[in-house]
DNA sequence: CAGTGAGCGAGCTTCCGCTTGACTT
């Protein structure tokens, strides 16, 4: 029986390269790495050369010894895991740990998942490459020895800190910087001049133009002295400038091209695309969704061609292979494409089939001609100033792949001018009918997205397609980070109108600050970060892993000593964190934000045990400080005295009730009213919890009860029968249970709502 | 879920990358 067993890593792979292998062929996954560093005493021998010392975990034993099973029937084992770092750390771990003699075992490689591509691999095995598993095995010591040795130090350090890493800490650090960008950024106004022209001989039809003045104006008397002008002036045609020009597609998607797009144009969370591509990846719809390359196999290339002809003809068809271009990228895999570019659509949920057009849209896009645009420029002169209003706009003379997909910008509103120019002739006159000066304030650098977070670490070469949603995630649970929204403020911004000869100023209002889903830092993010940077800036640099990653490369290449890479990273890090460790202060960012005006007491803002604090006063024998939380969306960064202040006005009594006090105060759901150890929710919007009345908080209170009367539907002692925000359901000793679908809820007997208790209790424990 | 905060200090936490489920909301 000679059998040939094939190790991939992905089970979904191994699926579909069996049916291109014949039979004498068994493919089987390792998911993924089987072994990783011990996690006792940092798992690596420091003083022994940083021997590895390496385990199986707990959740892979079971795989383990499948291929155990596997290996010892079979005649030759092929490595296939994937051709970068990690994929031959994979292969030679799997050597290891199942014992493979040198003779049985091959390594081959392959990028893309065709029958070709896997035919050729098979006929030119080779061994394992041990300097890129040595280069593999550095990048793992160094991040154990960062991640390990670092993170204690907060423990000890910063309060409330977790966690610090090669790369969660830079992607921490990207998202204080940008805030503090923000705090410390004062907007400065100016004012454009837009006017609205009709060409004069045409006034009839109403042909116009909107153009835009070439001068910015800082002053609101120098715009409107130009508005004097303009109700002089006659104005025509100065120039005309057409420009033709191309637009070629943006490349196929990479992981972090497909979590940008999906959020831009889905609206899909980082977490929430990888999900939906994994489910797509499995049904065998596209090709692996963890990738840096934008190749396209052949004959991906081919019928991508061949269906553009079919579906849109043969002038929308221009094959090409992209270069990836992205830092570090290892191109073990093809690019994110359909599997079949000849099925348009897919069966399945909404989200899968929005992701896998826009993934067939892209594909397709990126095979397909140039756009031929032309761009059309035109001067508007001014009899009496030398100041032009310009106009531009864009026609698209051959669509090419603009008929199937459109990169979207981060920037809103910034596509582009849509603005469509009547046919008109140099020196022809223009009246204007409208002219209008508008204040413009200049804005910061815009907060991160998840998505253009990943576009950002993509660009500094820190983490993989496989760990930018974990990483995101991380920096969330740790409470470093948080997506939130933000409501905005609204601003006054000054307009002036020429219009029939007369000039009116007048104001408006715009929003400013809006923000949704939006990664701000929170306090104890800030505080790590400063610690961080203040001890170890070499390592949180944003050139840190680039840099090492040239060591890695030599490593790879036979040039360098892995051990001796390490060391020389080691020997001044560990001194670092030695001292460090000895010296550095703890952390709590405080701030003094000045004197409390009724006891003359000094005020702190700080990171107290169980989150950021202001503190009044000094701890000393015969006084205790008093403390308030701070509320969400308040910095200790950025908080001054007064609204501190505000915050020890809560809780408050309003009255009383039915014999007992009635608190207000402030939780983490939203303003409450507190009686009777009962928590009654403030209305949004109406009711304010600095000046809430007894009489208003007792409305509240009944309010509630009389809802709440209402919900219940039937009670037999423990259990009770209630109206949901999902449907009826049924309350028992604390826990919920659904009532099947189908069911009235007002039929329900006693034994009926046991039966269903009983049913669903034993799904769903414990955490 | 709507509190807490001093100081002492047991026992615990933690990294990045490669893979899926098995969980809960």
């Amino acid at each position: 029986m000679s059998v040939n067993l094939v190790i991939v890593e992905s089970p979904a792979k191994a699926k579909t390269i069996e049916k291109f292998l014949g039979k004498d062929f068994k493919v089987v996954s390792s998911f993924g790495h089987i072994r990783d560093l011990s996690k006792k005493n940092i798992g690596i021998d420091i003083e022994n050369g940083f021997k590895p010392e390496y385990i199986i975990p707990d959740d892979k034993k079971k795989v383990v010894n499948e291929l155990k099973k596997h290996a010892a029937t079979a005649s030759r084992v092929w490595l296939a895991s994937d051709e970068d770092r990690e994929g031959e750390a994979i292969a030679w771990h799997l050597v290891q740990v199942l014992n493979l003699p040198p003779e049985k075992t091959k390594r081959i490689v392959f990028h893309e998942i065709t029958k070709d591509a896997i035919e050729k691999a098979v006929s030119s095995p080779r061994g394992i490459n041990h300097s890129l598993v040595d280069a593999q095995q550095a990048r793992r010591v160094l991040d154990r020895l960062v991640g390990f040795e670092i993170s204690p130090i907060l423990w000890k350090k910063v309060p409330l800190a977790l966690s610090a890493g090669r790369v969660q800490s830079v992607a921490l650090r990207l998202i204080v910087e940008r805030e503090r960008e923000i705090i410390s950024f004062k907007p400065v106004s100016s004012f454009r001049v837009n006017g609205e022209f009709i060409i004069d001989t045409d006034k009839e039809k109403g042909a116009r133009i909107n153009a835009e003045a070439s001068k910015k104006f800082s002053h609101e008397e120098d715009a409107k002295a130009f508005l004097e002008l303009c109700a002089d002036a006659s104005f025509k045609i100065a120039d005309i400038n057409i420009k033709p020009g191309t637009r070629s597609p943006a490349p196929p998607f990479t992981t972090s091209t497909l979590q940008q797009e999906a959020y831009r144009k889905l609206g899909f969370s980082v977490a929430q695309t990888m999900s939906v591509a994994q489910r797509l990846y499995e049904g065998g719809m596209i090709t692996y969704m963890r990738t840096d390359s934008t190749n396209l196999s052949h004959l991906a290339i081919n019928t991508a061609a061949k269906i553009i002809k079919e579906e849109y003809g043969d002038k929308y068809s221009r094959p090409r292979q992209f270069k990836t271009r992205s830092k570090g990228a290892q191109e073990a895999h093809e690019a994110i494409r359909p599997a079949y570019m000849a099925k348009k659509s897919i069966q399945g949920n909404q989200q899968e089939k929005k992701l896998y057009d826009l993934i067939w849209k892209r594909t397709a896009a990126s095979q397909m001609s140039d756009a031929i645009i032309e761009k059309t420029s035109i001067t508007i002169g001014m009899s009496n100033s030398d100041t032009p209003f310009l106009a531009q706009a864009e026609v698209v003379k051959f669509d090419g792949f603009l008929k199937v997909y459109r990169e979207s910008s981060d920037i809103n509103g910034e596509n582009g001018s849509d603005a469509v120019i009547p046919p008109v002739k140099k020196g022809m006159p223009l009246e204007y009918e409208k002219i209008t000066a508008q204040e413009k304030y200049t804005s910061p650098a815009p907060r991160y997205t998840e998505a253009s977070l990943v576009k950002k670490m993509e660009e500094l070469g820190i983490g993989r397609p496989s760990t930018y949603a974990p990483v995101i995630s991380t920096i969330q649970n740790r409470g470093y980070v948080a997506r939130e929204d933000r409501p905005g403020e609204s601003r006054h911004i000054n307009v002036i109108i020429l219009s029939g000869g007369s000039i009116k100023a007048t104001v408006k209002t715009e929003k400013t600050g809006f923000e949704k889903a939006k990664l701000f830092p929170k306090d104890i993010g800030i505080i790590v970060n400063d610690f961080l940077v203040e001890h170890f800036s070499n390592i949180f640099d944003y050139n840190f892993t680039a840099n090492i990653e040239v060591q890695f490369d030599k490593i790879a290449e036979g040039e360098k000593d892995w051990n001796k890479m390490l060391e020389e990273f080691y020997v001044p890090f560990h001194d670092k964190v030695s001292s460090t460790l000895k010296e550095a202060d703890r952390k709590t960012g405080v701030r003094e934000l000045g004197n409390d005006p009724d006891t003359g007491e000094p005020v702190y803002a700080k990171m107290g045990r169980y989150g950021p604090v202001i503190q009044i006063g000094d701890s000393s024998e015969d006084k205790k400080p008093r403390f308030a939380s701070l509320r969400k969306g308040q910095l200790i960064e950025t908080i001054e005295l007064e609204e501190a202040l505000e915050l020890f006005k809560l809780p408050r009594k309003v009255g009383e009730y039915e014999g007992e006090e009635m608190l207000v105060g402030i939780g983490r759901f939203g303003p409450y009213v507190k009686h009777k150890n009962k928590f009654y929710s403030l209305k949004k919007g109406k009711d304010d919890p600095y000046d809430i009345t007894g009489e208003r908080a007792i409305e509240l209170i009944e309010e509630k009860k009389d809802t709440d009367k209402k919900k219940e539907i039937k009670r037999f002692g423990d259990i009770v029968v209630l109206n949901g925000r999902y449907g009826p359901y049924i309350s028992y000793k604390k826990q919920n249970y659904k009532i099947p679908k189908g069911t009235d809820p007002e039929s329900l007997s006693e034994e009926d709502c046991m039966k269903i208790i009983k049913k669903n209790s034993g799904s769903g424990k414990k955490k």
